[in-house]
DNA sequence: TGTACATCAGTGAACGCGCGTTCACTGATGTAC
DNA sequence: TGTACATCAGTGAACGCGCGTTCACTGATGTAC
């Protein structure tokens, strides 16, 4: 039950409104020069007033991390709910909801998967939860398919680092499904990297949406080849 | 016939300085903060003595752009000469050289693959030409290829977008060939970045590089399908 | 229901520090004759 | 080879501005009796 004096809604308040100005600093200034002060003045509070609500710089960067982890989560976990029961229509719907949202949040995006900002460091035991969903999706997606690419010739090194990946989930899945997934995380972050971080030219791509669903239709072909 | 006067050979020592001095604050502060003065600083002169060197703050970005690129480049060019005629050979040897130089100047690499800096744009026309050795690098190494994987149900907006890619080359790739690479410098950016930017947790990877190595062979066995 | 005390949100001043860019200037180096 | 003038590298002051964090404080809200 939640308590519900003055104070408490109040509290709530001001920190989402923390939360929402923290937001638009990071895409307005980035989150390398995202300002305490500048939060404050926003807020229309003295500066050190934000240190009823926050600790410090770097704790307002974690909610920030946490919230965006979420934020994308959700957003991938709805897309993912309403597709199909096919692997590869699944995996297409979370990559093009993932696309989606990093496209309409890109600073955000940027804080997640971006360049590490200098000086801070997420802490793992507040941010691993939240930023493993959607790795996670991928692997529960691909667990059970048939991977063409028998991953046979793993080298013993890469096949330990696999199987460390595969104990995480119970029960853990194949060894081929889990490199599929791992290769098809590799391939959605780099597709979106290079479209939300400008790498494509300005006048290149027309219609870079169906660019990168070809792109991911491609990896996801391999899905249905038998063995 | 390069003119050799004192003042020239100080001239070039000065910007060779400022450019080494300009990767250190990098790796030091990152690029969003990145400081004139700071360089300065380290150089022993008075601040406004750089720009005599430089135009301006958004100047020496581009100037460490391109010489990340250059070198990156470089870098990826030796290796693929010292690699064999395989496609497979050459793609794994351009992947790994591409990786270790990522590793080994992660603030470089992310200047140019990272999150873009705010309040900062790179012109095109300084940063394309350096920019487009590796991919085209790859769509090199990938032509001629037979991919597993047709590509034939593409949908309009994306075959335009393919066949733009592929006209930018004399003679044009086939479609196939242009997609499959395309597919294969997502995979290569996303694997590297994923690494580089610190997305693995500190623990589950014991050999990051044999892990890597996994993904992008997995990448290269389409190459080896027959259609 | 009323009162006394405890908790909490927000203030304002202070700490020591940083930045990009322009400008008029001096003194060293280069060049034309 | 020597001299006069032109070019250039580097100086130092100034412009107006920003930052994170701590601290003692006031006045409003909450709670126990």
């Amino acid at each position: 039950m939640t308590t519900n004096t003055i104070r408490q809604r109040r509290r709530e308040h001001t920190e989402s409104e923390i939360l929402r100005v923290g937001r638009l600093q990071l895409a307005e200034v980035g989150a390398a020069a995202l300002s305490l002060r500048a939060v404050a003045r926003e807020l229309g509070m003295v500066s050190s007033a934000v240190y009823r609500y926050v600790a410090s710089r770097e704790d307002l960067l974690t909610l920030l991390v946490v919230d965006a982890y979420t934020e994308l989560g959700d957003a991938v976990d709805e897309a993912v709910g309403r597709a199909g029961d096919g692997a590869a229509e699944q995996f297409l719907a979370l990559a093009h909801a993932m696309r989606r949202w990093a496209l309409a949040e890109p600073s955000r995006y940027a804080l997640i998967f971006g360049s590490p900002v200098p000086g801070y460091h997420a802490p793992a035991e507040r941010t691993t939860v939240a930023g493993s969903r959607v790795p996670n999706r991928i692997v529960a997606i691909y667990r059970g398919t048939k991977p063409a690419g028998t991953a046979q010739h793993l080298s013993p090194a890469a096949a330990a680092d696999v199987d460390a990946i595969r104990m995480t989930f119970d029960p853990p899945p194949a060894r081929a499904a889990t490199l599929h997934a791992a290769h098809a995380w590799s391939t959605l972050i780099g597709a979106i990297s290079l479209e939300v971080f400008g790498q494509y030219g300005t006048d290149l791509l027309r219609a870079p949406g169906a660019y990168f669903d070809a792109i991911l239709r491609h990896e996801v072909e391999r899905m249905a080849h038998k063995p």
